[in-house]
DNA sequence: AAAAAACCCCAGTTCAGAACCGGAGTATAC
DNA sequence: GTATACTCCGGTTCTGAACTGGGGTTTTTT
């Protein structure tokens, strides 16, 4: 039940962007690796997962980086996750010999607990975690003063 | 977002503690781990950290072996991922310096969404998943003639 | 046209932790 | 007092996550 550093990282990187969206220039992994302190070698392979699963697009060659596909608005948490994860394929082979009756009930108690998180995950956008962050530094400001 | 192997192992070994349990004899390691194909010595460590939990209660000696601490009615789910994963220890060093806002906005979404699975899991009891089964096994039945 | 700046692809390597095994010790039943 | 179980503690194996490296291709700039 731990969020991985993968997953982690993608969604600060994307965070970022959309931090930058307004503007349109695409971000460079680079930029974006110091500013969140990923291994920028490695943030390169979670960007392109992403591109692969239109989240972010990219723009080759000089000046070049990457890009949010759609607003921040529109880009969920959970298809972040998503993407990053493997589409946990349902190996849907019910091998009602090999996978016993318990090993099928707990699976599905599992399943139905995931989902109950994964709907929360569905109902947070890039956008709400930058305005929660945001108004996060606006009480910090306040308690300075 | 796995079920882990450990957690699997647990919930199948105690589900069969569950069926036997009206009949108040201990079960052995070895009889559960032949059921439910657990290798022994692991189930052996997983059932040592449940009787530390207070889930299951050991017998020693000759005619020995576990039992379920208390009714399988009183036994969720989401106990026995707790005692088995570790308290899941709540670094609570907020180190505004080290982990940024960005950071913290993240792992508490992330928490939310975990509270969300867990609730689920604290809804369900062994003698939901044994009376789940069960019933399933009737209509397996029903289907076959 | 050439150089520079970026992404692209694919193949490693490292490392921590999960899963599993073994042996010597201890309690209990008969 | 012997057989049968749990108990404790240490080791091993193996997988997958995290990270690294090198040689490409595309685009901009000069």
């Amino acid at each position: 039940m731990e969020l991985s550093c993968k997953s982690e990282y993608a969604i600060l990187a994307l965070l970022e962007m959309a931090t930058h969206y307004e503007n349109g220039e695409p971000m460079q992994i680079r930029q974006i690796a110091t500013q969140q302190k990923i291994p920028d070698r490695y943030l390169e392979q979670l960007l392109a997962t992403m591109r692969r699963g239109g989240i972010v697009k990219s723009q080759r060659g000089s000046k070049g980086g990457y890009l949010l596909a759609r607003e921040p608005r529109k880009i969920s948490i959970f298809e972040i996750l998503e993407c990053l994860e493997g589409l946990d394929v349902q190996t849907g082979e019910q091998n009602t010999n090999l996978t016993s009756l318990d090993n099928s009930v707990v699976s599905e108690i599992w399943q139905e607990a995931r989902q109950a998180a994964n709907s929360v995950l569905q109902n947070y956008s890039l956008q709400d975690l930058c305005e929660k962050r945001d108004s996060r530094r606006q009480l910090d400001i306040m308690y300075y003063i």
